[in-house]
DNA sequence: GTGAGTGCAAACGATTTGCACGGTG
DNA sequence: CACCGTGCAAATCGTTTGCACTCAC
């Protein structure tokens, strides 16, 4: 398949150049799928759909990409287990619940600004980000008990 | 070498009891160390430390017994990055502060009680844990820069 | 005695890496 | 045109699993 950038790339265009990362086929294809799926994905989520489109990126790109994205602080990464990480854009951020049960994942909105804890025994340590993974039993898994 | 209880497991083998885990040595071995080591560890550390002292468990016992006692509420989980989960006592739990730079982790006290921020989006769901990361850049890298 | 837990080794799956090529700035 | 990023395949690493044996209860 040909590539050719949409209008709608100009805009993760020049998000990348803002973050100082140069402008790839990749970095904008993830970007621009990962907006339109809106959500959190897998790194295997996002290689398999671009298979199925025929814009298949190496699965090693993949993960390159995402993690140039994350240090460029355009995409978050969650841990929530071994061996899964789940990417999402840095706007629709938001914190995770994890079921113990299913292990589905739900959003759970937070205000972003509001620190949850003062780190205050990080001293001259320099805090940019809280993540907060929530742990417990989703209403589907208590609901079939 | 041959295992003997200590007064000192005979702690351990209570909990394990009160959680309704049986009482095996891998199991008390594993939070005896814990106990002793006092702070997060890898499943890799562990399993190290023990080969050192000539009681060595496999390496796939060393991930059941934690998964085990990670179950059983004894001990805490923290997944920080792809590929290495660390492990502490349920008593000594706290959340982390990981550097960016050199990945080391910081513990942070927080008020365990305090929860963060409410999970308001979570109609019937059961949140029984929340577990903070912070990330950023520690001290000592700051400083060498 | 019976089933849960262990030891061992092999399997697995997510992520990383090395190297040659191609495209961006 | 210099170098960063890509594609590809193989390597790596944490973790899981299957099976026979042992031990806790």
């Amino acid at each position: 398949m040909v590539w050719r950038m949409s209008t709608a790339d100009r805009n993760w265009e020049e998000r990348l150049r803002e973050s100082g990362l140069r402008v790839t086929r990749p970095r904008v294809t993830v970007l621009a799928l990962l907006h339109e799926l809106a959500g959190h994905h897998t790194a295997e989520d996002i290689n398999t759909t671009l298979v199925d489109r025929d814009v298949s990126l190496t699965r090693g790109t993949v993960y390159n990409v995402l993690d140039d994205l994350v240090q460029a602080g355009l995409v978050m990464r969650a841990d929530r287990g071994p061996g899964t990480a789940i990417y999402e854009l840095a706007e629709t951020w938001h914190h995770h619940f994890v079921c113990r049960e299913c292990a589905a994942v739900i959003d759970v909105d937070c205000v972003a600004d509001e620190r949850p804890c003062l780190p205050a025994d990080l001293p001259g340590a320099q805090v940019d980000e809280a993540q907060i993974i929530f742990r417990g039993v989703c209403a589907d898994c208590l609901a079939s008990k």
